[in-house]
DNA sequence: CCGTTTTATTGATTTAAATCAATTAATCGG
DNA sequence: CCGATTAATTGATTTAAATCAATAAAACGG
């Protein structure tokens, strides 16, 4: 049984001939094992059956491909079911501001500029590895939001979250030395990757999947990768941490909270009230 | 006729014995000319009479004080009446960085760390100048938003929005430099000031009152206030600014849209679809 | 497996912004 | 209006991180 594609996926599909719509059969809203942290969090079970409707399909989208542009005309909306991807943004002088990682069950694609249909992206999405997606058509959002409140207030909360993770960014790149941040920002990946792995799978350890480059890291930050690389020798030296071939491991969790003034209660969900 | 006051009010007043509750008669929401800004944008006008019940006071905080510290319990959210004030946080090393400058109709407070009634702000507010806050009880906000879901589609655009803004200022620390920065906060404060003001008042002009001293604008965007003085100045004797005595004239719109990246668009409200 | 392209690494040098240090100008509370 | 505090201004010096420049090491596509 072939899930129905909207006007909306097709155009995607023409835009991005990399893209892959996932073999049947897919992963149903309900059997989802990452419900819990992503957009449908809070609907009632019942009612799951409904909201699958307005889901298109879960797709693949390869290992450093584009998603969508900033200023793409933004039809979808997307929740990551697997992968990572980056939120960015390319200045005029040709530097790039990444602005969110996106994990598994992380709610993503609504921030446009612009109102009604032809909104557009105010960002730019691309995968760091392959990565598979849940599409949602954008303009249906607010009418299911009117029917199901359950699905604002997620948003909302996602929201709050997402702001959450924003600030300590800010006051990385604001505040911080090198050191601070770049030990910040691996404790939060760290933090996000394993809570998200404990969700159904299960896996403690002190080592994940760690696909940033060194410029990933410092566009992150807003340091150049040279700089990025020092400060992360530094720390290998003194046996903080180990970073390398795609694998990240924390071995002075300790002194990295106290260096990046970490603290693991940021990274729960959020929740109003 | 005075309006009932909460619990949680009554803690509120008690722990800051500043505040002073306006008198009356207050602002009733129905009445209220920037509402189409604030939390109850969306909701229908014949329910406003009730959602005016969820609100406790309105009430006066005079400049330069505290409403609430970092990791206080949040009994309260707030809507911004009228002043200004800012959301900050302090890094263990005594700095300081301006998460968000509050302006009349923007909603605020409801960041919080942990679940539930006990749950805390995860960053301190204070006023720049005299403001007036419309006060809602914290723990009353899902219910509300359970039974009127303009309110979490309001809060969830609100949030887009907040985030827009907060991702333009992780880009200015993090890939502009100290003029570019500058020149964007300038600018975005003075179009959300304009912005607000035409919402019912109307005045057109080049200048607005602009309360920040150099040090808050160093700690919006990550630098000493010495060097910030040294920037506006260098923008005073290129005759593109004039910033003195708690007023800011904008003299060379266009410059400084170019120096700083600014587009309007940015600032407009956010809609979901 | 092999050439090609990306990433990582390290040293030398420069620079934007911080820090240190006065001094002047505004603002505020009586 | 007046002394006291807070904010702005300017110069001299230092420094964290950027830039420039080469390799070295990995990863990738046939």
């Amino acid at each position: 049984m072939a899930i129905p594609q909207s006007d909306e996926f097709n155009i995607l599909m023409n835009k991005r001939p990399y893209l892959q719509q996932c073999a049947d059969p897919q992963t149903e809203c309900i059997a989802c094992p990452i419900r819990k942290m992503a957009l449908f969090r809070g609907v009632p079970e019942e009612e799951l059956g409904w909201t699958q409707e307005f889901r298109d399909a879960q797709y693949l989208l390869p290992a450093r491909e584009t998603l969508y542009r900033e200023g793409d005309i933004a039809h979808s909306i997307y929740t990551l079911f697997d992968g990572w991807v980056i939120l960015f943004k390319i200045l005029d002088n040709g530097k790039r501001q990444i602005l969110r990682f996106v994990l598994p069950g992380d709610f993503f694609g609504f921030q446009v500029n612009g109102t009604g249909a032809g909104a557009g992206y105010t960002h730019g999405a691309q995968a760091l590895v392959g990565s598979t997606l849940c599409v949602f058509p954008r303009t249906r959002l607010r009418s299911m939001m009117e029917k199901q409140p359950q699905l604002a207030i997620g948003l909302a909360e996602m929201g709050m979250h997402d702001m959450t993770l924003c600030q300590h960014h800010l006051i990385g790149t604001g505040r911080k030395n090198a050191r601070e941040s770049i030990a910040f920002l691996l404790l939060e990946l760290f933090y996000r990757v394993r809570m998200q792995m404990q969700n159904g799978f299960d896996e403690a350890t002190d080592s994940i999947i760690f696909p940033l480059t060194q410029e990933d890291i410092g566009d992150a930050i807003g340091l150049t990768s040279v700089h990025v690389n020092r400060v992360l020798k530094e720390m290998e030296r003194e046996e903080l941490i180990r970073c390398q071939r795609k694998r990240l491991t924390i071995l002075g969790e300790e002194t990295l909270m106290e260096i990046g003034q970490f603290d693991p209660g940021m990274i729960a969900p959020k929740e109003l009230v």
